[in-house]
DNA sequence: CGGTTTTGACCCGCGC
DNA sequence: GCGCGGGTCAAAACCG
């Protein structure tokens, strides 16, 4: 919550330059999209995209297979007096004006938590990327204040497309190839 | 029957 | 050192 952070402002076409992976606003839900009357510039139902924090790196989420437990955590993180950087993972946050608390992002999600948090009437869920080769993460919460308004943050990127997104570009990766056969 | 959600317990960082 | 708040685990329930 605060945000009173430095937090620069990013519009969609910049996360989407950043992270080709990220689902294009085309491929957003139809129904987000009709229920969201008032004219975004992008015609999305993205209220505002910020990025928390983040080193952008491709292919670089943490190699860290099941036995990572707690304790051991992620990648490197072992003292804490110095000035770790913790290689914090890029996040984003999605402000969404939506009913439905999951939008379809064209990727499949596991809920493995929810929690209350305070100063919020509303909890908020946790949610794993279910490709076992991508730990990407995402937590939804709702404003207590006007809880027509959803958060999504996303943490870490996709090292794969989603199926979603492969399965409407093969009609094109198919003649590709077979134009570069020729 | 396999994958997902639910839910309480557990763990960890941080502030006091 | 302790307690709180927040993030995660894991087992059982749930669902197609």
């Amino acid at each position: 919550m605060d945000n009173g952070e430095t937090t620069p402002m990013l519009t969609v076409d910049d996360v989407l330059k950043l992270n080709p992976l990220l689902p294009s606003t085309s491929m957003l839900p139809p129904m987000a999209t009709d229920q969201l009357g008032h004219d975004s510039h992008l015609g999305s139902d993205i209220d505002w995209i910020s990025l928390l924090s983040g080193s952008f790196e491709l292919g670089d989420q943490n190699p860290s297979p099941s036995k990572a437990r707690y304790g051991e955590n992620v990648g490197t993180k072992k003292k804490k007096g110095g000035r770790t950087k913790k290689a914090t993972p890029a996040r984003i946050a999605f402000h969404t004006r939506s009913a439905d608390d999951i939008l379809d992002d064209g990727y499949r999600w596991r809920k493995y938590g929810q929690k209350a948090v305070k100063n919020s009437t509303h909890q908020r869920s946790y949610y794993r990327c279910t490709q076992h080769t991508c730990n990407v993460k995402k937590q939804i919460q709702r404003l207590s204040k006007d809880s027509s308004i959803v958060v999504t943050t996303y943490e870490g990127i996709h090292n794969h497309p989603s199926e979603k997104v492969m399965e409407s570009l093969s009609p094109l990766l198919r003649q590709l190839q077979f134009l570069s056969r020729i």
